[in-house]
DNA sequence: GCTTGTGAAAGTCTTCACAGCG
DNA sequence: CGCTGTGAAGACTTTCACAAGC
């Protein structure tokens, strides 16, 4: 099999996450420009992403959206499911550690700075102080972080992840993080997405 | 000026607001290496990024911190800032009102189904039912939506934004929403996110 | 007819090499 | 010298055209 683009990546996952709405509506079926217009893209695109990966789901015509999520599923190996950890149980963490069901990881952990917080949070994660995540990383063998702290925090807590041991980063606070090679990072910001649209939609008005 | 490349915009507006934060630290003087690894790209990347946006802040070497800010804010016409709105006030939504001070953008109203929740809520956004939301939207001129409903509602929400008139929208629920031709549409999905990182690591371990 | 699958062409983006400037 | 600016080469992505299946 050929290694998989970054961008057919991504957008596997997208497709990935639109099948599970359609299974949970009872469709059986779906067809590449079906997929293409929930993802903005064209029905060629789609159709040469799952040429990646090999699809042979193809009944009649349509995808079985079922085989096809199995398919995804493999090839970007989501199975057995991750562990996860948040650093940060601000509004945003709190939210997050509720996404479970959601997701195709398992949080595992919580970290706040704040022990007061960590008791009076109402979660079935356990929770920890920031100072034994490492420990906590290493013992849970946690490979992804998800860093929701203020902005002055985010690049100290991104350091203590890389150093525990994770791999992934996603970061949600509005500053830019560094990671060390072999890391892989992913910005989830607020302020720069709403930045992105106003200078896209300020070209024509 | 030529035409700026989509990526460029994007990185674009990681850049500035990289730059902010460096303003804010008091310093001057920035690199294009500093930058790349800022952003994850390389110096050459952030170099020709610049150049289609005319910079004449190279001064001596390395470029002027608050100068480079401005030619970007120019460039990408952030300011005047565009108005938003977000719809649907649970913990994301409500998190993202009293984003206003890192936005380059004005949220001018919040919308939600609940007129409880709309009278409970403490913020100096202007609240609003979601009835309300194309009278709203268009009096007050605004351009952009942010999507913060559950995913059921949220092609739903999207529809009336579109509607009323809104060239862009950002949403937050973990589904993918259509829009028509002509909008700017962006996600920012935990749950794609994280898959996104998962895939990413999982080959070579 | 409608669909998918895929090599080849077209288009876009990144990297490189090197000129030019303080 | 170390930095920026940029045309040209190279890599990657998308689009197209069309063969093949239902």
């Amino acid at each position: 099999m050929k290694k998989i683009p970054p961008l057919t990546i991504e957008r596997l996952c997208a497709v990935y996450g639109a099948l599970r709405c359609h299974q949970q509506n009872g469709v059986g079926v779906v067809y590449s420009n079906e997929l293409g217009k929930l993802l903005g893209v064209t029905d060629y695109t789609i159709r040469k992403d799952l040429s990646y990966i090999h699809t042979d789901c193809t009944s009649g015509r349509g995808y079985d959206v079922e085989g096809l999520r199995d398919n995804i599923r493999q090839a970007l190996k989501l199975r057995p499911k991750k562990k996860v950890c948040v650093v940060g149980l601000g509004r945003l963490g709190a939210a997050l550690l509720d996404y479970g069901r959601f997701l195709d990881a398992d949080i595992v952990a919580g970290f706040d700075q704040s022990l007061n917080r960590i008791e009076l949070l109402e979660t079935s994660v356990d929770l920890f102080s920031v100072y034994r995540l490492k420990e906590v990383v290493r013992e849970r063998n946690i490979e992804v972080g998800v860093v929701a702290v203020p902005d002055h925090a985010a690049q100290e807590v991104t350091d203590l992840l890389v150093d525990a041991g994770v791999r992934g980063i996603l970061n949600f606070a509005p500053t830019n993080v560094i990671v060390p090679d072999g890391v892989f990072r992913k910005n989830m910001d607020f302020a720069n997405a709403l930045r992105e649209i106003v200078a896209r939609i300020g070209f024509g008005g």
